[in-house]
RNA sequence: GCGGGCGUGGCGGAAUUGGUAGACGCGGCAGACUUAAAAUCUGUUUUCCGUUAGGAAGUGUGGGUUCAAGUCCCGCCGCCCGCACCA
């Protein structure tokens, strides 16, 4: 019995397909172009499961659509920039560039030994100079444009690092290396007007439909467009009007008090008289900016003392809270509150006391009797306590305040988003520079084209708290562009968001003086099929979709979308391991003990069985790709990672699992090189026996199962298939002429079939099977429809639904027959007795349903 | 808290999208080969009752629509993802 090698035939594959340039790909307009892309990696330091299942998919993808003559490109590169680099820097005291650029040596590396069809020529990593210099280029397009500007922004400031931090370093309030409480404090910043977009990014996803309805569902959400009122209150005593926003001005006769933002310049201008107040705002700023946080917190209000005129009760007053929940960023940063008629303002006037006042009515409700008790109405109904809204619905009450508040210079009709701009600034080392300069007389001022690309200087020292770039000796002095004075450089870096957010078209081209050569990035865009995880499905995914829009205003090139389709895969799980005082354990140091417990390798201590989670290097449930592509190779991994789950659910690894995909392997192995064939080019023989017709039948069964499964991206469905298809081979043991001849074509199309999973087993029989030619240029194989159908049936019935027998029918027999056939079933006739039955709902070729 | 998703045998999952629930794989059990083990092969495997024939229950949970519900509708429970400085 032969064993597959693994090992040595992935690489001599490996070998060939770089030799022969297999991949690399150039436009050519004369063939359909399939643009395959998965999400770049952040070069954490090794491949991690979730990178196996990713680029795996997006290998299948590939290699079939190119199989179906598609000019693919599939290419990839690195996320360089950003965070972790320069933790690593603080932790290991090594540089950021050194840290991501060995990092990236070793992802290279075991990607290759994926054996993924990526045009390794067109590989881009963000974080050197000869991409970012093309980033810097477009922000000062989009500045000219007034598509960037600057402005402010609320941060966690970190008082003893000194620094900023992201929300995950923020941890309880307290900055997660110093353990401070966390500040919040105001920095001018960089934004991109991503809102100038809101509308078309909104209507854009309308035609999105190869993108999973739960993510444009999730972008419309996030941009959340809602049109209300805009409403201006006198506030007593004062001569400014506090300026709010509601969706719902229908109900301002239920407002029994108005709250502020902590955020909000009015509770900023208070809080300086108010050492309360300035208390309060300063409880508020633990809680960080993060919105999570800032929901999940207890509601909490300070009363200002203030109030404002109510514009439709005149001589009625409503108090001016302070409130945690109120976010600066979204409408005015102020709210009213109408207790009756929205939850949150519900609970807030049950804790201080305020009125709830009823003004909608539901319509099972008495108007008289109505009061609102532990959960405040939203529904429609009749307008009632709200004077010349009385007796109106909703939606017309809406009209006719807001006509009321035009009429009364109080407010007009607006038209709201959650979508922020996008803020696009970070003090940090490890980006790319902002190609900005500060001039004490010019203002601010872009960096000219021909100094670009504003370099990142690599040496820079990590010892003090604050930014690096800030602390170097020459970097940021620079002369003034315009009036040659000196002048200071910004010295915060990009978003990496911006990075992600074009280098798919980066791709098309790595044009040396130009961020993409324009021709080559109109013939491959837009992306055919993106693929990564869900994650990403609103953040990435929208700046993406602003950013390509800003590119095309700009006159860099006419597209609007980037991705015409997406698929989002689920993780990687895996079961979790625990000593007994709670200790984290590797999968690889569990064995089975003596008992057929487990316990941990080392210690024998015994180890506690968790459920799968997510593979996390917290948790330690992780493992490395490297360990399986050794011990049972890539395709054997790659088998596994489209087996099971489908690929949108989450995947649990298993060890299990793992090996079933070897077997398989071995399986297949030794169908194709251990029976007799009939040689290449045997004419098909005249006659074809039953059996034969038979396998025939599931080879064109299965070609078209495995090729709907690929399209719909239900590869488990496909791996089934073709399991099923070698079963049936397996069987398969006539003997003679007829047998050999359809033998070989079954396995060569099993072989074609595997091809995209399991490319280089799949190559290697390619090659024993005689062919001199790559698999990887061969065409995908073609269901024969003679063979797809076949000519009995076999039709359920049931009595009142439950399964009592089954006929064999030939396919489309006449109604009446089947009836016929499934009323005479023993089964049906013990039931009705001889009854004629109530009702035989017949469904052709499926099922037949007597009502007795 | 808000937004989105998921829930089917011991396990991962399949079910032509309202029409025979459990394909395919893993694991288990029994057997063949072997001095033995591994590997491989064959059979079996939703649960319960029954020697068989056969019957009953069954897709997180409670209702509903239908000749027919894993699939559609309403309520609940559990888990997961995102929430703008992680990528």
């Amino acid at each position: 019995m032969t064993r597959y090698n693994a090992k040595e035939t992935e690489a001599k594959w490996q070998r060939i397909w770089s030799d022969q340039s297999v991949f690399e790909v150039t436009e050519d307009p004369s063939r359909p172009k399939y643009y395959v892309l998965e999400m770049f990696p952040y070069p954490s330091g090794r491949i991690h499961m979730g990178h196996v299942r990713n680029y795996t998919m997006g290998d299948v993808v590939a290699r079939y659509k190119r199989a179906q003559g598609f000019n693919v490109l599939h290419p990839m590169g690195w996320d360089s920039f950003g965070l972790p680099a320069e933790n690593a820097a603080f932790e290991n005291k090594v540089h950021p560039a050194k840290w991501t650029r060995e990092n990236v040596a070793v992802m290279r590396d075991q990607l290759k030994s994926m054996g993924l069809s990526l045009d390794w020529s067109r590989e881009l990593s963000t974080c050197e100079p000869d991409y970012y210099a093309h980033e810097q280029k477009m922000f000062i397009d989009f500045y000219k444009k007034g598509l960037a500007y600057r402005g402010e922004s609320w941060v966690n400031w970190d008082p003893v690092e000194d620094t900023v931090l992201a929300n995950e370093q923020v941890i309880d309030g307290r900055g997660w290396r110093s353990g401070a409480e966390v500040e919040k404090k105001l920095l001018h910043q960089w934004f991109l007007k991503i809102t100038d977009y809101a509308d078309e990014l909104l209507e854009g996803i309308e035609s999105l439909e190869r993108w999973p309805d739960k993510v444009r569902l999730m972008q419309t959400n996030w941009i959340n467009r809602s049109e209300g009122a805009k409403i201006l209150f006198d506030i007593n005593g004062r001569d400014d009007k506090l300026e709010v926003f509601t969706t719902r001005p229908d109900t301002l006769f239920g407002a029994s008090f108005c709250a502020l933002s902590p955020n909000h310049p009015l509770s900023q201008e208070l809080a300086e008289g108010n050492a309360d107040l300035a208390d309060f705002l300063v409880e508020c700023a633990k809680l960080g900016t993060s919105e999570a946080a800032l929901e999940k917190a207890e509601k909490l209000g300070f009363d200002t003392g203030l109030t404002v005129a109510h514009p439709f009760r005149p001589g009625h007053e409503l108090p001016i809270y302070v409130a945690n929940f109120v976010l600066m960023e979204y409408g005015a940063g102020a709210i009213f509150g109408c207790p009756g008629h929205d939850q949150r303002d519900l609970e807030f006037a049950r804790k201080y006391g305020l009125d709830v006042i009823p003004v909608v009515c539901p319509p099972k409700e008495d108007p008289a009797t109505y009061a609102i008790g532990d959960e405040a109405y939203t529904g429609d109904g009749a307008m009632i306590n709200s004077a010349f809204l009385d007796g109106l619905d909703v939606p017309s009450a809406i009209r006719a305040a807001i006509d009321r508040l035009i009429e009364m210079g109080a407010g007009e009709g607006t038209v709201n988003y959650r979508l922020r701009d996008w803020g696009v600034s970070r003090q940090r080392y490890w980006g790319c520079p902002v190609p900005m300069i500060h001039c004490a007389d010019c203002g601010t001022v872009p960096v000219p084209e021909a100094d670009l690309p504003v370099a990142l200087p690599e040496d820079v020292t990590f010892d003090k708290p604050g930014n690096p770039l800030d602390h170097h000796p020459t970097w940021k002095h620079v002369d003034c562009p315009v009036c040659g004075k000196p002048a200071q450089r910004e010295t915060d870096t990009f978003d990496t968001f911006i990075d992600s957010a074009w280098y798919f078209i980066r791709f098309c081209s790595l044009s040396p003086n130009s961020a993409f050569d324009r021709a080559a990035a109109e013939y491959w865009m837009p992306v055919d099929q993106y693929i990564g995880g869900v994650e990403h499905a609103v953040l990435h995914l929208l700046y993406a979709r602003f950013f390509t829009r800003a590119l095309r205003d700009c006159g860099y090139l006419d597209v609007a979308e980037p991705f015409e389709g997406l698929f989002t895969q689920g993780m990687v799980c895996h079961e979790t391991y625990q000593t007994p005082d709670g200790g984290w354990v590797f999968p690889s140091d569990v064995i089975d003990g003596d008992d057929g417990s487990r316990v941990e390798r080392e210690s024998r201590q015994p180890i506690k069985v968790g459920r799968s989670e997510k593979m996390s290097k917290s948790r330690r449930n992780v493992v490395d790709p490297e360990l399986i592509l050794d011990t049972y190779g890539a395709d054997a991994g790659r088998l596994f990672m489209m087996s099971d789950s489908p690929p949108e659910r989450d995947l649990e690894w298993t060890e299990a699992g793992i090996e079933g995909a070897w077997r398989y392997l071995n399986r297949v192995w030794r169908l194709i090189t251990e029976a007799p064939m009939a040689p290449q080019g045997t004419p098909a023989p005249e006659a074809l026996d039953d059996a034969a017709v038979a396998v025939l039948r599931t080879v064109h069964q299965t070609i078209a199962a495995v090729t709907e499964g690929l399209e719909r991206f239900r590869f488990n469905r496909s791996v089934a298939h073709v399991r099923e298809l070698t079963n049936a081979l397996a069987d398969y043991k006539d003997a003679g002429p007829t047998h050999d001849y359809v033998r070989r074509f079954a396995l060569e199309t099993v072989v074609q079939l595997i091809g995209p999973m399991m490319p280089h087993i799949a190559e290697e029989l390619w090659q024993t099977l005689g062919y001199e030619t790559l698999l990887a240029d061969a065409p995908w194989p073609k269901a024969d429809p003679a063979y797809l159908v076949d000519e009995t049936v076999t039709i359920a019935v049931q009595i009142k639904g439950k399964l009592r027998g089954t006929i064999e029918m030939p396919r489309d027999a006449d109604k009446a027959a089947v009836e016929e056939m499934a009323l005479a079933l023993d089964a049906v006739q013990r039931v009705t007795e001889g009854n004629p039955p109530q009702r035989v709902i017949v469904v052709p070729n499926k099922i037949v349903n007597v009502v007795v």
